[in-house]
DNA sequence: CGCCGACTTGACACCAATCAAGATAAGTGG
DNA sequence: CCACTTATCTTGATTGGTGTCAAGTCGGCG
């Protein structure tokens, strides 16, 4: 669950990184940060042998290419990830043949946490990318003796829970336009991506993984990206470059008319 | 994220509770388990001590009524909760007045974490139900000293993560009557809800629940019900105890032609 | 230059939301 | 216990949003 957004109503309501604990808001959820100082730490919450223990465990991997796999669902799952650099997608397929973008895992998004010994996702990557990697089962051992790293880990997890929450609820009341909206929200709010000085987004995502994180059909998006245009919302300089025009629209197209009217229980 | 499902396929793949750990797949999630002799365990992992210091901060909370309010989205967090018996459900209110179900706990799921000190949802009983109310400073200045506890709450979250992540798919691959019979079969393979001998099936939770959560409205909630008895499927016998037909039917219901076509992408 | 994949646009069909009304069940007071 | 009220559930007719199929455009690359 990379995408963030900056918009504090309820329905907006943005798990934030730190969540179990109470502190200051603007840290990322990670485990590692290349960055800082610190960059085994989440919020400077580790001690310095604690970071060290995990740099030792740690591995950088490197996908030169788009589009290559990083593990499969139902695969034996040996290691878990953090994205350095670039984009990762999580999927799951169904049996019909239909695939589903769960998330896309941003710099500092820890993916790929065993279910059962068996990986639940399938993650490939969508543009050239390098990641992390640290065999779990060593993971787990060193923090059955650090229960700050585990807590760690678990504000990691809780995050990406809201995260999902927060994507079920547009999945289910959002009309495609609306969604679509909300995604280039969220993808503004993510360093590098968004150029304020000339109000470009950069949107690496092509059309298929798009749709299949919204919850819609290419040429769904395709329509949705056009009457974005003709609303005067945006502009559409290639099909990865967005001009922004007013993101106050943006923000209030996902405030009106829901897919849905209101329930007024009770 | 309470309700079960028995089918094993990828599109179907359901967490299993003991997610983190590679065990046997039968226990269910969970921090107490009053029917057990270790009421304060998942899986028989913590010792007698740690028992006893989650039974000392517990304490047992009864809601006589349906629809009594446990804790209010945005409110001061103070404690987490775990289901004892009964039924909650786990909501969030989109501004535009819309609510949406995100789960309904069933006993033993743990329910309530806060985010950034605050709940990120609001939770209600949907019919009479008892829970036990945890300091949450308390547990978790526990689960600094005790690892063990703390991979079981990881455990816990991380199983209700992947059910978030199952029903984002469903909600936006399945057609309503899909979405429905899926939502039949998982809540038959919770205990005490459905009766084999008879193949009745209780379902305690009204129409306006059950479209929140499955993102429909009542209507055509009402509507699929009336396609699955129509098909032979099921037999509504006044709305709220449904007779199930033919389970290999409603399995096989989910398992035809999606929303959408497949996505063949590469 | 021409092929090919990614993206877009158009015409049509269908599923599900809406609005409205009716039926059933559940309380409530006499 | 029954009439009355009210909530919940169901059904019908209509509309609109979105998937489907098909064609067309754009851009990259051999």
């Amino acid at each position: 669950m990379a995408v963030t957004c900056g918009v504090e109503n309820k329905m907006d309501f943005i798990p934030s990184p730190e969540s179990l604990s109470g502190s200051a808001p603007e840290i990322r959820a990670r485990l590692i940060d290349k960055t800082g100082e610190s960059p085994f730490d989440i919020g400077n919450l580790l001690s310095q042998k604690e970071q060290e223990e995990l740099r030792r465990i740690a591995k950088l991997v490197d996908y030169p290419r788009a589009g290559t796999t990083i593990f499969s669902a139902g695969g034996e799952a040996d290691f878990v990830y953090v994205v350095d650099t670039g984009i990762v997608r999580i999927s799951r397929l169904a049996e019909s043949g239909q695939r589903h973008v769960l998330a896309f895992m941003m710099p500092g998004d820890l993916f790929g946490i065993p279910d059962g010994g068996l990986y639940a996702n399938s993650s490939e990557t969508v543009c050239p990318a390098r990641v992390y990697r640290f065999y779990w089962q060593k993971l787990r051992r060193i923090m059955a003796k650090e229960p700050q790293l585990q807590l760690n880990l678990l504000t990691k997890v809780a995050y990406d829970f809201r995260r999902a929450q927060r994507q079920m609820v547009i999945l289910s009341q959002q009309t495609t336009y609306q969604r679509l909206a909300l995604f280039l929200l969220d993808f503004m709010r993510i360093p590098g991506f968004f150029d304020e000085r000339h109000s470009r987004l950069n949107l690496p995502v092509n059309r298929f993984d798009l749709a299949d994180y919204l919850g819609m059909t290419r040429e769904t998006a395709a329509r949705a990206f056009a009457r974005l245009e003709d609303e005067g919302l945006i502009r559409r300089d290639g099909s990865h470059t967005i001009e922004i025009l007013s993101m106050n629209g943006l923000k209030q197209l996902h405030r009106g008319r829901p897919r849905k009217r209101a329930t007024a229980q009770r």
